[in-house]
DNA sequence: GTCTATAATGCGATAGAC
DNA sequence: GTCTATCGCATTATAGAC
């Protein structure tokens, strides 16, 4: 649950302790950039959590944008392997929301990452940019569709389209982070999100 | 509308040129703080902005972090004139948070600043940090007291409390600029979110 | 009120030894 | 694979001349 086994090479081929000190990295990455953002968090932050120095850590990612990139790509692999926003059945993709919120509860490091870096990379120049502006496509592509088959089954209530539903669970899933980041007690994502969905969707349990 | 005025220093008085330099640093910081953020953004760049030295700058204000403190504040005082978050009648809340969308909708550089230090004011360590907790309480508290009149009258929805729909409307605001960062053409910031208050409330009009 | 000069620090990245 | 050393640049802030 925790791991984040190789993919490329194997745990126990020729280049096992290169691959686990590049996920060692990646943890310590994750976190510098979830604490302070990814133009002023800095590479000496990461040498130094993971015990090398710069050029040790340059060695394994060529530079800081390709190290963040890497980031991102593991973590969404993560979660793509663990909530199932593409079923073919909507409840599915509802639950998967839910799921995720209540996971990310878990991590308030991950939050604060994308939280950051979502804003940080609505600048075009930002190396993250083309990255965030895929995942809001295939994201509501995803929401897009269940929020469609609702529709066509006729559990969407009336004064709300697939389109404007998807815009604003997204919107919501994003503005609760922040009020949650402020302050945690404040407030539940997986609830209030539950909520929302419930006001407009007609689900059955 | 456009035009900022002296609010300690009278627009003639012996300081006026002083002042008209304190308004222009603060309208080019604005600026650079809303493409870079708060911590990227520079002191040079607002500075060659205006057209003077970074310590003739700092002439005018002792720090980076007055100057940020600075401009969230003038412009602060500028949206509390001018959207009345206070209103005893309800609707005139619901208006004033359209109308603020609308308006938003026409200076995406103050849009950026918030979205970008919201964000990176979550850390309890930033200087803004307190302004933005401050700032949340205080919006909770305007629009939470809208919601409760509302519901007293009856035309609050079945199954959403005040104080949901208060953290869920301002989850929305937040989160639809993220996307409308990303991309101004995906959506109306305003419509969006009077549609959620449409779905919520049982307005006349 | 604005300047030049400078201090003191931190940054990403490269070269080359081991 | 990791290190030391170093480059070149940007940063906030201060001191003192004009």
């Amino acid at each position: 649950m925790s791991e984040h086994e190789p993919t490329q090479r194997g745990r126990r081929g020729p280049y096992a302790k290169t691959e686990r000190t590049r996920q060692v990295i990646l943890d310590a990455a994750l976190e510098v950039f979830a604490a302070a953002g990814y133009r002023s968090g800095s590479l000496r932050d990461v040498a130094n959590r993971v015990g090398i120095s710069e050029a040790g850590l340059l060695h394994h990612f060529p530079s800081k944008s390709e190290l963040l990139a890497q980031v991102l790509e593991r973590r969404d692999e993560y979660t793509l392997a663990n909530f199932d926003f593409n079923a073919t059945e909507p409840e599915s993709v509802v639950r998967a929301f839910v799921d995720l919120a209540r996971y990310n509860a878990t991590t308030p490091g991950v939050v604060e990452l994308y939280c950051r870096l979502s804003a940080e990379a609505t600048s075009p120049d930002h190396p993250a940019h083309e990255y965030f502006v895929r995942r809001y496509e295939n994201a509501r592509e995803s929401v897009m569709a269940a929020f469609c088959e609702f529709e066509s089954r006729g559990k969407l209530r009336h004064g709300t389209s697939p389109a404007l539903a998807t815009r604003t669970v997204l919107a919501i899933f994003d503005g609760l982070q922040i009020q949650w980041l402020l302050d945690r007690s404040l407030l539940d994502m997986s609830e209030d999100i539950e909520a929302y969905l419930r006001a407009i969707l007609k689900l059955d349990h």
